[in-house]
DNA sequence: CCATTTCATTGGTCCGACCACAATACTTTA
DNA sequence: TAAAGTATTGTGGTCGGACCAATGAAATGG
């Protein structure tokens, strides 16, 4: 007799994954609060350390949230986005994937999404992109470059968001940080670059605004085009300046 | 005096993040085998259940792996798609997002992940595409439509591949398994519909295997978008039965 | 009626024990 | 001597109970 590598599920596991289909099938609804631990412990026959790892596990894929105290307990939550970025965090600081991925995979959902976004957005997401594009402005006049990228960041983000398509926007929003974290270095950004930003940021919100979505796409793809030459060039640069500027990358997200 | 909210990490917390930090700074490299739990217990002064929440959470994030018995332990594994796919598969079945929108997000990457495939591949990722699309003929010879729709899927995975793009990779790799599941329902899939769907791939082949990026991108463009006008035609009669597909729109942000 | 104190509930942490598994060391046997 | 079987040992997996800490509700007092 033959018997395949039987794998044995860890106990905690088991109550996990239970208690995950619960949540998605809708069982357990958004905001039902589980029974204590001492309760699921006595309910599944188990211990109550076991329960905590399955708490815990579920609590690390965004399923549910803890309080503490009386009245305290677990509790389901909706699954955000905050997963996958984390997830997409780890995986990107884990792999060491190049920063060149990064940008190539930005430039790859940006424009479809703002495709998406002027065929789809509502009047809200447009003063939301409008909103970031001021503080955009503002932050360049200023002069104040952290401010500056974050706005740049923002109204990136904005634009998927108006997209009204979740994935998109969870994708985005995870490969964000990492583009973020690297236009510090390179947060040069000279007036004259700043100024040609904000004027193909004001081309492609004309788009959405009108809802043409050939044109949002197009005019988001030559913006970042010119924003990925821009950081090669300056990399270039750095790097033949400054060897300790030419680090391939910076990791101290989180 | 005042004080906000001030929030007390939990140990296990605290612990799973210095050592994630440990682990993606590169100060524990791949396959480096941890401490016990034992021993991390005694070096941070926790109790052993403690350590086993922080590595339980570190094992949820694919960034270490545990083996039993003797000369066991936890050793540090480089973090795959995997916790993406999950994290995203999590993502859509708890927010119930709409099929609609996942065809969107995949019509959104695939197109200009066929660019990048015919601009990086290798003659390895053309012969593996080319595998998917054998095995694809086949099955449609044969009338098998499971096989066809896996196989289908993993031809488009397998583009996204030759892109050579992990994080382009990653996303496919997450939307995918949905996008097969929901292909099993609408499996009908005429004879007609299946020839043009494997005219429509070599197309693209033809363009990856040329490096014509711009071909490859609106090539498979249009087959995606055919595939999406189909599954909207074919979906109608069932559209009703299915309640996720029918979901309406949501949209309360977190 | 409101402020204060007390107290019950619940998660957070710890301790110590035992079990189950897997690699190693040892013993037996052909 | 070598192969097979057996005991040992180190490790994670599970358990039970205990106490601490936070929180909100109930009891108390002005």
């Amino acid at each position: 007799m033959v018997l395949t590598q039987l794998n044995v599920p860890k106990a905690a596991d088991v109550l996990a994954a239970v208690l995950r289909e619960k949540i998605l099938n809708g069982e357990l609804a958004e905001g039902t609060g589980l029974p204590t631990e001492r309760g699921l412990g006595e309910q599944s026959g188990l211990s109550r350390a076991t329960v905590r790892e399955a708490l815990r596990i579920l609590e690390g894929q965004g399923l549910i949230a803890t309080r503490l105290g009386r009245n305290g307990g677990s509790a389901v939550v909706r699954p955000s986005t905050a997963a996958i970025e984390r997830s997409v965090d780890i995986f990107i600081r884990g792999q060491r994937i190049r920063f060149e991925a990064v940008l190539e995979a930005r430039a790859a959902i940006e424009p479809p999404s703002a495709r998406y976004a002027a065929l789809h957005r509502s009047d809200t997401d447009l003063q939301d992109i409008e909103r970031c594009q001021t503080a955009l402005e503002q932050a360049s006049r200023d002069g104040d470059i952290p401010a500056y990228v974050k706005a740049n960041l923002d109204w990136h983000v904005a634009v998927v968001r108006a997209s009204r398509n979740e994935l998109l926007i969870a994708f985005v929003s995870a490969i964000s940080p990492s583009v973020h974290a690297a236009s510090d270095l390179d947060g040069l950004s000279p007036v004259n670059v700043r100024d040609e930003v904000i004027r193909a940021h004001r081309r492609v919100m004309v788009a959405i605004r009108d809802g043409d979505g050939e044109a949002a796409a197009r005019r988001m793809a030559r913006h970042i085009d010119a924003y990925v030459a821009d950081v090669r060039n300056q990399g270039d640069a750095a790097a033949q300046a400054n060897t300790a500027a030419s680090q391939p990358f910076r990791k101290d997200r989180q």
